[in-house]
DNA sequence: TTGTAAGCGTTATCAA
DNA sequence: TTGATAACGCTTACAA
């Protein structure tokens, strides 16, 4: 081991290039075509003697094949493409972290490919990642730039959707059950003693995940109302930087519950600290005064206010998923489009608490 | 548009696969080498009409070149790898999007690796990527897995590091001015009246962050301490689970302390939330009773608490910086290694205002 | 200015 | 069982 640093910035002078299939024919004394068939069908069809020479020439070359050759051949790169929506999403980042981690033990690497909430490059990022021959697609993406996402079905390349469901486009998709989380929350603000409810979301446009929870929240009203006196929901898009808007509505929300119980559903972690800081401004307390449940499980959120509940997602499984469903895809499974939908997980915490009354 | 909906799992029947160079030639009714010069030289070496009639033929066909064919034959793939110890960081992330921005517009795609944390398989993640010819790394690792980066510069490729040096490599590094941001916090907790300081960091190993935070604070105390009566520090480092001993720590921190004002410097946005959290336990308030400033201003930092006073990373400049040194460096540019410290910001708020005494 | 042909590192087809 | 040889899609001498 030399003790002397070893300098990045001074090209080192042509030193070892990798070694090639040519160089352990060579070594080995046989033919490209024979080492090819040593790795590939290991001793299915070699002879004892040869496979062995052939062994140790490929260790004592330190020898790996070049994927971009292989990929060149066989047209199979070992490559999955990976498009986000935003990478400063924390459930981006989360699933993100799963599906890698999936794809790595299967042997495939991750490209990524970060839209930067610039939905005009999902296209751009299909294709350069395409031209890199990716054998499949996970997106988490809106999917609004149409046909960007159709034109890599069209090329031949499965793909997997998570979180979002694109228009005109039936893949595998991997989500959290939305309408059973939003019931989950709501139902245990109900059950907390909450009585006017307000979901808030970011405004909805066509972003599959927070229309259903959405609808999944006036659904649950409209079939808890009957059975629970003076339950009142209502729902409410907030734009991104709109905290007037924001404070406005949860003025009202607290008007609306008179000597009532007011509480506030949260699509996702960035709405909620949006929430919490409203709720501070207005001088609410949370859970004694307006009750919260939040989705996204973020880890800051027992340490805000009286901790935070909220409905968590199985993120890293979400990942796991969305990869192994599709190598299977890329593995020739020819099945008709499947959803595969795992549940949230309520977590309990100060902001749902209300004083006894 | 067509309204049917495309189906994923169907595989499409061989319909269209990628144009190739000879497509175009055949096309064009020119030879392979012309596209290729169209492409490479413009208009630098052919004539007007048939720069046009190759030019018609690429945009009929909407060819493009396969990246994959290119980085085999020039040896170059744009295409740049990045190894990082735990995608779950934050930091990481951010510093992850703001190079992966850059390298997308210096045409580069990112080829990721995460190591989930295990500095043993970043050898593992330096040969996959060197297999799929990356051209160089950015590198957010331990370096414990001795020679694993010398191998990558072994290979002539460059290397920029990202917040933690790596011992016997010399390369480009880019990370916070460490030194500079623990001062900035500690003299804003001094000013602030608190006199016994500890700094709280994550097991400092070979860590280069945390090794210069932690110098940093040393430096710093016993700088200021002659023109400052009582001002004392101590150092702590904190196992990622080991609470009881944090909790005793802050409990010691409060004794010490006795009549004077304590403060804590966290190393970073794990251990601050560890510190809250036990701080809570102890039933001591945040600012009032003991002053807080961490580093890593976190999107949540606001709403923990009164606020969490914190030392904001320009990450996305980092990240940037990161790439546009490498792509430096892959362009030929032969310098000895550089440094590029960027500046933290302090970010006061409610965890460092202590009551007036 | 253009075309021919070799080669990048593989795999696959064919004979031997 | 093994070895030539021709692709894969591109670039680049070298010729013409």
């Amino acid at each position: 081991m030399s003790t002397r640093k070893i300098t990045s910035a001074t090209a080192s002078p042509a030193s070892s290039a990798r070694a090639t299939i040519a160089d352990v024919a060579r070594a080995a004394g046989v033919s490209k075509a024979t080492v090819s068939r040593f790795l590939n069908h290991r001793d299915r069809l070699l002879s004892k003697d040869i496979a062995i020479r052939v062994e140790v020439a490929v260790a004592a070359l330190a020898y790996s094949p070049s994927p971009m050759a292989q990929a060149l051949k066989r047209g199979r790169s070992r490559l999955i493409g990976l498009v986000v929506a935003d990478v400063t999403n924390p459930y981006s980042v989360a699933v993100l972290r799963g599906a890698e981690k999936a794809c790595q033990e299967a042997g495939y690497l991750l490209m990524l490919f970060n839209l930067g909430n610039d939905s005009q490059r999902e296209r751009e990022a299909i294709e350069a990642l395409t031209a890199y021959q990716v054998e499949g697609f996970i997106l988490n993406t809106l999917g609004h730039d149409t046909g960007a996402s159709a034109n890599a079905v069209r090329h031949g390349k499965p793909v997997v959707l998570v979180d979002r469901r694109h228009q005109d486009l039936q893949a595998d998709f991997v989500s959290l059950d939305n309408a059973g989380a939003v019931r989950l929350g709501a139902r245990h603000l109900l059950d907390g003693g909450y009585r006017e409810l307000l979901f808030i979301s970011e405004p909805i446009r066509d972003v599959s995940s927070r229309e259903e929870r959405a609808a999944a929240f006036r659904a649950f009203v409209s079939e808890a109302a009957p059975g629970n006196a003076g339950l009142q929901g209502t729902s409410f898009e907030s734009a991104p930087d709109d905290e007037a808007g924001l404070d406005q509505a949860l003025r009202l929300l607290r008007l609306r519950a008179g000597t009532g119980r007011p509480a506030v559903l949260t699509s996702n972690a960035v709405v909620t600290l949006r929430v919490v800081a409203s709720l501070a401004r207005l001088g609410l307390r949370l859970g004694s005064e307006v009750g919260l449940v939040g989705f996204d499980d973020t880890e800051w959120a027992p340490f805000v206010g009286p901790g935070l509940s909220t409905i968590a997602q199985p993120t890293d499984e979400l990942g796991r998923i969305a990869a192994l469903c599709l190598i299977e895809r890329i593995k020739g499974m020819e099945l008709p489009p499947r959803q595969i939908l795992l549940s949230g997980a309520l977590m309990v915490r100060g902001s749902s608490q209300a004083a006894p009354i």
